[in-house]
DNA sequence: GAGCACTGC
């Protein structure tokens, strides 16, 4: 996504005018004394910073020239997604006259660009977790910046939550929390709740944006079918409105295919003459040639119609859009705490969303917005949706926490606790997995090493076991091959040469042993080469990152095996490495009904086999999964055939306890 | 014979 990546804040200054002439020109130099002062007096500072106003970029670079880089001390900025940490810190190194690197850098993941005189670091929030885990006290910062804390991401919140900790063993250290006007008031609540002298721990400032204003339109009486809607308004907008894009935000795949479909279709009825309309799709799993055409300029005589998922709310930013029209859904994901079900569903989005959308037709002139709905529904919608940490399997944090020290994650400070049922769920597993013992303590060495793992926790003790089980080599594949997604191609047009592909790696005992054999034919065979993954409609950037992704998890591993990479793993057998793989998924354990459907012991659900796996239509007795997805059944993805006697020897008490419930 | 909002280590 090398285009979409240069269409981030950075890029958004660059479409500002009068930017080049100077970024002392942008509405934050007015306010360099006054924050300067502020984040030298107050531990907290709050920084409501509109879109538009410079703070990503200028903010560090005061704090640099105002001293809190003297000491060998660094100032962070974290950022909640890679693609803003690296354009944000190239825009700034070029603005200083650096190399990126020097002066400034940027972390993320697979990626480190700094080095010894780095005193700027960009990095996402989660790269940020996992320096506290080396250094508890993050002492190498005086400053730090967390961007977009309003977006409320699971890593935000836990680093929040870690800061807040923090600042109390190390009081000169300066938090710089960069929020929405709506969530301020909360931050300052947070950061000086059970303080003394609450007006001495933190303050909140202001700086205004440099947008335009934003008309919005709403329906009168509700309408029943917004996808039908969407289409007319575009065309509304299309005959009657003058020069400027149209961005609509839908919620899906399929939606968009279809509105686009659409467009095309009544398109037709355009007088040859008159303006034209050109409908594209965005959404994640688009290819990415499809996604960089949402970039190019529309050809002569064209209006550019963007129909996208919420990836244009915040992720991507396209220029000239001077429309927008909110259907006022978006999907999101839910997490049952008591089936271990997630799911993605369509609900309202909060009025924050709204706002958010609408602002994108105001980054080049004022423009409009049409929400879907009426103003009495959009009175009704939530302040803000729900964070993530509320909604969310919460037994990778846990682990995290318990490693960054936090024994009693019950009294952990949260931005927003999650839901009892959440943790007792997620110190469950824990427990059953082996990574904390009676008292809920992290073990050692199994639950440390656990935690150190970028994975989820069924999947690294899965990999632990397999050192010891003598098929390392093998799990490595695998666990990096779960991890990314959409190694197959599944394009309509080309699905049936997919699948017959797919049949060539096919193993009979399950999923996971096809995706090591997809891996290692990739790597030997097909010698890491695009044209190999095209032939066999494979994803090749997919694939490309299953390599990274296993380089990395080796390297963790050799950590506590000098050694390692001599020990090669002989004479390994599927049913060696299905045993391995019993020993992180017995919680996810199912016995096939003569039906045909999959019971988890002592559970009600009925379970159907993803029609995308191997095993679908297939009988077997025990199948082990990776995850269950609801659609229009509840499925679940990624199966292996195991056997009986593996799941009581290697699940031990969690799945005798099961069955006997 | 079904379908994948978006991130991140």
């Amino acid at each position: 996504m090398a285009a979409l990546d240069r269409a981030t804040e950075a890029e958004e200054f660059l479409s500002q005018p009068g930017f080049y002439q100077s970024s002392v020109l942008l509405p934050i130099a007015a306010h360099k004394r006054a924050l300067l002062y502020a984040i030298t007096t107050y531990p907290v500072t709050i920084l409501i910073g509109e879109t538009g106003s410079g703070k990503t970029t200028q903010l560090p670079q005061f704090l640099h020239q105002g001293g809190f880089t003297s000491d060998e001390k660094t100032i962070a900025c974290t950022q909640p997604r890679r693609v803003a940490a690296t354009t944000v810190a190239l825009r700034v190194a070029e603005e200083m006259g650096v190399r990126i690197g020097d002066e400034v850098g940027y972390s993320i993941r697979f990626e480190d660009m700094t080095g010894p005189k780095t005193r700027i670091k960009y990095m996402t929030d989660g790269m940020l977790l996992r320096e506290a885990l080396v250094d508890p006290l993050l002492s190498r910062y005086s400053v730090i910046m967390v961007d977009e804390a309003h977006e409320r991401s699971l890593s935000t919140d836990v680093l929040l939550g870690i800061l807040k900790k923090i600042r109390k063993k190390r009081p000169e250290l300066r938090l710089v929390i960069s929020s929405a006007t709506l969530q301020a008031e909360d931050f300052m609540r947070y950061f000086t709740e059970g303080e003394e002298d609450a007006s001495k721990v933190a303050t909140i400032v202001g700086i205004e944006g440099r947008a335009y204003p934003v008309d919005i339109q709403y329906l009168q009486e509700p309408c029943e079918d917004y996808v039908t809607r969407a289409v007319e308004t575009v065309f509304d907008i299309h005959l009657k409105e003058g020069d400027g894009d149209i961005l609509l935000f839908l919620t899906g795949r399929e939606e968009i295919d279809r509105v686009v479909s659409l467009i095309g279709e009544q398109s037709s009825s355009l007088h040859p003459r008159s303006p034209q309309i050109l409908a594209l799709p965005l959404y994640a799993g688009l290819p990415s040639d499809q996604q960089l055409a949402v970039f190019d300029p529309p050809p002569e005589n064209h209006r550019k119609v963007i129909v996208s998922t919420n990836i244009a709310e915040a992720s991507v930013t396209i220029p000239g859009i001077c429309y927008v029209i909110d259907s006022g859904f978006v999907k999101l994901r839910a997490y049952n705490p008591y089936t271990g079900i997630e799911s993605l569903t369509a609900v309202p989005i909060s009025k924050a969303a709204a706002t958010q959308r609408a602002g994108r037709a105001g980054r080049t002139k004022p423009g409009k917005c049409y929400r879907l709905y009426t103003s009495t529904a959009f009175d009704s919608l939530e302040q803000q949706s729900i964070p993530e940490i509320q909604r969310s399997n919460l037994a990778p944090t846990i682990l995290q926490l318990k490693a960054l020290g936090i024994d009693n994650v019950a009294r952990f400070s949260f931005p927003t606790p999650p839901p009892a049922e959440l943790m007792v769920r997620a110190l469950e597993l824990l427990y059953a997995l082996g990574a904390v013992d009676d008292y809920a303590r992290l073990t050692r060495p199994v639950g440390v090493r656990m935690a150190e793992l970028p994975l989820d926790p069924m999947l690294s003790r899965t990999l632990l076991a397999s050192v010891e089980d003598g098929c390392w080599e093998q799990m490595l594949s695998i666990a990096a091959m779960t991890t990314v997604q959409n190694v197959f191609i599944t394009h309509s047009d080309s699905k049936k040469a997919g699948e017959q592909q797919k049949r060539m790696f096919s193993v009979t005992e399950g999923d996971h042993l096809t995706l090591l054999n997809v891996y290692t034919a990739f790597t030997t065979r097909g010698k890491k080469e695009a044209k190999w993954a095209r032939d066999h409609m494979l994803n090749f950037k997919a694939l490309s990152r299953a390599v990274s992704v296993r380089n990395q998890l080796f390297r963790y591993l050799e950590r506590h095996n000098p050694g390692l990479a001599e020990k090669h793993c002989e004479n390994v057998t599927g049913e060696r490495i299905r045993k391995c793989l019993v020993k992180g998924y017995f919680a996810h354990a199912a016995r096939m009904q003569p039906d045909g459907t999959l019971r988890i012991p002592g559970r009600e659900e009925e379970l159907w086999v993803h029609p995308s796996s191997i095993m679908f239509n297939r009988k077997v007795e025990w199948v082990v999964f990776h995850e269950v997805v609801e659609g229009k059944k509840l499925f679940v993805r990624d199966l292996s055939v195991v056997e009986k006697a593996w799941l009581v020897e290697g699940g031990g008490g969690y799945w005798g306890v099961k069955e006997g419930r």
